[in-house]
DNA sequence: GACCTGCTGCGGCGTG
């Protein structure tokens, strides 16, 4: 255990502790904790009952992995599994499994209870023998269940077949995704193969609203789910929201300057880079930023401070195209303590892998989320008594007459405080998944075939619609069966069973098969032998250019496109490379509380002279623009709607415009419609949110590429329209947001 | 102006 603290308070007072068997209690002893912490003292009778679902919701480091397993371990032990495993971890992350399994080692060693891992890096002959022996408990990914089911279809029954519990890690990381969507498709395939119902656990950071993370849990069966929720979140937080004015680029005047060879940071990136260096240098800090590129470039002005000053660099890049070896040289600098050290990174750091305490969370441009930036913040003061220090760092384009309508309303430094008041609220996004997930059904019904040999049409809808997680009817499902005959991917067989046709051998004989999500090809890019990571395959660099990446500065020395490296040498220029991939979604929510704040007059208190400054300003492009008594404003290229709403709003109303003829767009809070006047926008809106009856499937056909998910290019176009009007569209949202403008909605027509 | 995650089993050969 890394910190056994206690809290004297209910010390001696456990009802809990004594349901528990003698040897965890006596490992619960030896450990010398004198009392279990709040929601372990709430799970246990709770898990221990064995029947019920459970969500255990609390902070990490506050004991969520010990409220599932003391009493887990504990009734493995008092009644032993008649076959196979007992229990089941899974994590979306092997980092985490390897960080669980060296936790929870020491209680299942002292009880005589069989611990095993399961994912991509664990050799053969360890899960040769978990397929042999299968004993107590495995900690597995959702990707190598499903190669268990893939490969060993007949031998999961044996495998599962005295299974008890599941126990899901960052339940949140799961909700909404296509990989999400997988997880509850193999606990249900779980379940289906032991025979039985078994308990799910879920281990989840402290979300909005916990009734949706039980629905994911227990499909159909949310409201019977427990939650246990931390009643401990009382830290202090020391926030500070520090607005910078954009200025142009400007010679940095160093040793290591060269000016003529890079692109150069910007005065204001320098400025906030500098902060950051003076504020964190020292100690172990996080510095979150939206974006590789930037994460890459505030590395680089970081290590170029450290070499200005003569001293040792301790700022380093963490991201998602970085090698795994330079991944874990950061996580590992982070954990000694003798040895400060700032990760610059993106939401890599942001789920619970181990990188001990950290004194300071910050955060370069506005949050994208409540709950992101709830969980980043996380991170830091975890120690009893320490507050949680947050430094949120905006900038702003400098006001030029002609600049653009978001640069006047001052849009991220309003969107942080909006984020930020969010969260002192304790408002976080309430996770939403209300999609078809076509791709994701297409890969179950492979799976599922594999699985068996080969099954009955009506014997698959059953498995995964009828009594499993997909909301997908018969007829849809047909359709769907019908496409992948027709791309040859399935076949029937002479006795009516639907079987793998070549082409679905060869996708599901693949090993890139289990895994639910998309990857897109890349350019491996190696360092003298060594692979420091990839970029994509957008991204083609001429030789004897220069690069940024890991936080040094390269010279490419070839391109080697047959083989997709490319080849690099350090040098002292460079250049932030960009890297493709979406973001994440603005949310309603965050939306409605920026327009709170532009027509509130309120200053917060964390606000820095040039963040007041920047607040004021936008307040006053809002009212010039009359957006306190109005949603509609003039002005070049055209006209502009404010619906106050979040991404998926505003996208299903600008494909909704272009289907009537009106063609828009969105910038940053507006729909914008060029070349029209007021009166032809709201038109246009009525037609299609009001007078008519919006058809989302029409509105999705809109959208230019609809193929973004695995399979998607197995799926018939019609299909992937109402894959698309599920998981990217709000049509309710868009007629609300229609509605409620005077002189559009429907009262006033 | 834009994140992240994951990945098999087997047959054949050589060595201690």
């Amino acid at each position: 255990m890394s910190s056994p603290t206690s809290r004297s308070e209910s010390e001696g007072a456990s009802t809990s502790y004594a349901l528990l068997c003698d040897g965890v209690r006596r490992w619960v002893h030896r450990n010398e904790w004198t009392a279990l912490r709040d929601i372990q003292e709430e799970a246990v009778p709770l898990v221990l009952g064995g029947d019920r679902d459970l969500i255990v919701a609390a902070p990490t480091a506050a004991g969520k992995t010990e409220a599932a397993f003391l009493p887990i371990c504990s009734s493995l032990v008092e009644d032993p599994p008649t076959q196979g495993l007992g229990a089941l971890y899974i994590s979306p992350l092997k980092a985490l499994i390897n960080d669980q399994q060296r936790r929870l080692e020491p209680l299942c060693e002292a009880i005589g209870i069989p611990i095993d891992s399961w994912h991509g890096d664990i050799p053969d002959r360890r899960k040769r023998r978990v397929r042999e022996h299968p004993d107590g408990v495995l900690l597995i990914t959702p990707e190598s269940t499903e190669a268990l089911f893939v490969n060993h279809g007949s031998a999961m029954s044996g495998l599962l077949g005295g299974l008890r519990f599941v126990v899901i890690d960052e339940l949140h990381a799961f909700i909404g995704s296509e990989r999400g969507r997988q997880l509850q498709s193999l606990l249900h395939r779980i379940e289906l193969a032991a025979r039985r119902r078994v308990a799910r656990i879920g281990l989840s950071a402290t979300l909005g609203d916990m009734q949706v993370a039980a629905d994911f849990l227990r499909p159909g069966g949310g409201g019977d789910v427990a939650i246990v929720e931390s009643s401990r979140d009382g830290r202090t937080l020391k926030v500070q929201l520090r607005g910078y004015l954009a200025t142009p680029p400007k010679v940095d005047d160093g040793p290591m300057a060269t000016a003529s060879l890079e692109d150069l940071a910007t005065g204001d990136q320098l400025e906030i880079a500098n902060h950051v260096y003076e504020q964190t240098r020292g100690r172990d800090n996080l510095v979150f930023a939206n974006s590789r590129r930037q994460v890459e470039q505030f590395a680089d002005l970081l290590r170029r401070r450290c070499d200005r000053e003569r001293v040792p660099n301790e700022f380093w890049p963490h991201h998602g195209n970085l090698s795994k070896s330079l991944r874990e040289d950061v996580e590992r600098m982070l954990r000694e303590p003798t040895k400060p050290t700032t990760a610059v990174c993106t939401s890599t750091l942001e789920l619970g892998i181990d990188v001990g305490s950290v004194s300071s969370v910050s955060q370069i441009g506005a949050p994208f989320s409540v709950a992101a930036m709830r969980q980043r913040l996380g991170r830091c003061g975890r120690r009893p008594g320490d507050a949680s220090a947050l430094r949120l760092y905006v900038s702003e384009q400098s006001l030029e007459p002609g600049a653009r309508l978001q640069d006047d309303l001052r849009e991220e430094a309003v969107q942080a405080i909006a984020v930020l008041e969010l969260l002192i609220d304790r408002w976080y996004e309430p996770p939403v998944d209300g999609a078809l997930h076509l791709s994701t059904l297409v890969q179950q019904i492979l799976s599922t075939i594999a699985q068996h040999g080969g099954a009955k049409a009506g014997e698959i809808w059953r498995a995964l619609c009828g009594s499993g997680p997909f909301e997908c009817d018969q007829p849809t499902f047909s359709e769907l069966l019908r496409g992948l005959a027709g791309h040859d991917v399935i076949q029937q067989a002479g006795d009516g069973d639907v079987i793998l046709a070549p082409k679905g051998e060869r996708i599901v004989g693949h090993y890139s098969f289990y895994a639910a999500f998309a990857t897109p090809e890349e350019y491996r890019l190696v360092a003298d032998g060594e692979e420091i990571g990839s970029l994509p395959i957008s991204f083609s660099p001429a030789e004897e250019s220069h690069l940024i990446f890991g936080g040094r500065r390269w010279t490419v020395l070839g391109v080697d496109h047959e083989r997709r490296v490319i080849s690099v040498r350090p040098s002292k220029a460079g250049r932030v490379p960009g890297f493709q991939g979406g973001g994440g979604e603005i949310h309603d929510g965050v939306r409605a509380r920026m327009q709170e704040v532009y027509e509130g007059e309120e200053v917060p208190v964390y606000l820095n002279p040039t963040a007041r400054r920047l607040l004021e300003e936008g307040r006053r492009a809002f009212r010039e623009l009359g957006l306190d008594r109005r949603q509609m404003v003039e002005r070049s290229p055209g006209a502009m709607f404010f619906p106050w709403a979040g991404d998926r709003v505003m996208r299903t109303l600008t494909l909704g415009l272009s289907l009537s003829g009106c063609k828009a767009h969105s910038e940053g809070v507006a729909v914008v419609a060029p070349g029209k006047s007021i009166v032809e926008l709201a038109e246009a809106l009525r037609e299609t949110f009001v007078d008519g009856e919006p058809d989302a499937y029409a509105i999705a056909s809109q959208a230019g590429a609809l193929q973004t998910e695995k399979h998607h290019r197995l799926i018939d176009e019609a299909l992937l329209a109402r894959d698309f009007a599920t998981s990217h569209l709000d049509v309710v949202g868009a007629i609300r947001s229609v509605t409620a403008v005077p002189g559009v909605g429907a009262d006033d027509a």
